[in-house]
DNA sequence: ATTACATTTGGTTATTTTGCCAAATGTGCA
DNA sequence: TGCACATTTGGCAAAATAACCAAATGTAAT
């Protein structure tokens, strides 16, 4: 691997690292459907405002959301709607992973 | 979020994490062209031999990938080559950044 | 049987990640 | 000015990850 390449993957590694946390995942899930303030992610989970806080700003370094401040409030958005459709492959996975359980146990 | 949809992130979050390496992103593509032996691996990375097969294990365990064994040989194949789609998406955001890191040096 | 080779497994240490708490920052309003 | 609220930051302890070495396993050939 020559050293391009290695830098090459590791851009690419921690971008997947970003997404690489059930919450994280949630949250760009919430933000498929528009915008959203930090106050209503901290509502709907049950967590320390500082843990999301912290999600939210491993997302936004990695280039996945964008955040604006308006008032009192900042508010969150998907900067790059792509990464939805990984979805698709990913439960596609899962699917395989239950059948091999089942002809595991079978 | 319900105790279902916990599961489910978790799950997800799960086979992104397996993805979410340098070293395993590079197994990856390697494994686009084509099966390659653990040997094969190890002749183009300078990474110790249990190392690589370390990695192989969590691609395989998140249903990634395959192994058969032939002979003294172990083959690995891409299980799921949809997981290559994925790079569009991730070269994308890398490019963003460059251009954000730009907008603000300039 | 013994040896040689390919791969995996176990163990250890260093590093990273996570989540909470407490404290700091920033904003709008009385 | 001072208070209340929203969010971020710093710090710490627990847990997860990664890489190496050494040892174990499995297979083929002598």
């Amino acid at each position: 691997m020559s050293p391009e390449d290695k830098e090459f993957y590791n851009a690419k590694a921690s971008i997947l690292k970003a997404l690489s946390h059930p919450t994280r995942l949630w949250i760009v899930d919430q933000l498929a459907r528009g915008e959203k303030c930090v106050c209503e992610f901290v509502d709907e989970i049950e967590a320390d405002t500082s843990t999301v806080s912290k999600h939210l700003a491993v997302l936004k370094q990695a280039g996945i959301i964008r955040d604006e401040k308006r008032g009192k409030w900042v508010y969150y958005t998907l900067k790059v709607p792509c990464v939805l459709n990984f979805s698709g492959c990913i439960e596609a996975i899962i699917k395989n992973q239950a059948k091999d359980q089942i002809a595991f146990l079978g």
